[in-house]
DNA sequence: TGCATAGCTGCGCACCTGCGCAGGTATTCA
DNA sequence: TGAATACCTGCGCAGGTGCGCAGCTATGCA
């Protein structure tokens, strides 16, 4: 296997095999840079408490979750337009409450994960 | 179940009951925070990409770490102070040489589930 | 001993992020 | 129609983050 990129190929290696074993390993970068920012999505406190109360307790509307966090609206309601634009989670709007859910499988898989 | 906090029990709720769910849902806010920052390590596809190849091709140096990665030897070694100092991995000297591996069992369960 | 190499550190800059505040829109109900 | 409610948005600030650069320490080898 030769898969060091020619822009490093003159660099000076410990083990090279295990060099071209790492590059594989870490695969593609559009992969990647997609669950960094899963993750990301997830690295703060604040969403992470919204996304387990959503997973656990299914659909809440933004303002029981402000509550349920101790946020306040705004601060819920940019938090959930962030989760929203990444496909994280959907809103289904009934008269004028908007009950929220989590529609991603990948990070639903995250949230139980960290359940124990 | 009464959980909502003194300091906000006075605001209106939609679903009053779930609200008292998403409080126990959510959990400790120690744990919380805990698992906030674990993710917030993965959250760079640099550190990701680190993580990724010496979680699958076990320990190996930071040179080679830099020329997997593309990056340069100051910024994998930031990199690895950060996670050393979160207990993530962990460094073995060998003469001039360190080789670090990941020790974090929950990471690696991370690790894992962002294979597929 | 002298030199090259592996790795680490401090500093500074550009960039991003979360959140509070003020105000806007849409829906319900008297 | 007017008031109250549920939610959303734009703006600005404070704080954090990643990384390049220059320079340092420690190990190995001729």
């Amino acid at each position: 296997m030769h898969l060091v990129p020619a822009d490093r190929a003159d660099r000076r290696t410990i083990d090279g095999h295990r060099v071209c074993e790492a590059i594989a390993a870490i695969g593609d970068a559009d992969r990647l840079r997609t669950w960094a920012e899963r993750f990301s999505l997830l690295a703060d406190a604040n969403r992470l408490a919204l996304l387990l109360a959503l997973h656990r307790t299914g659909p809440l509307a933004v303002s029981d979750l402000a509550i349920a966090t101790g946020m306040n609206d705004p601060a819920v309601s940019q938090a959930l337009r962030l989760l929203r634009a990444a496909g994280v989670v959907a809103g289904e709007k009934e008269g004028r409450v908007v009950r929220y859910r989590v529609v991603d499988a990948d990070v639903r898989g995250l949230l139980e994960h960290c359940g124990d």
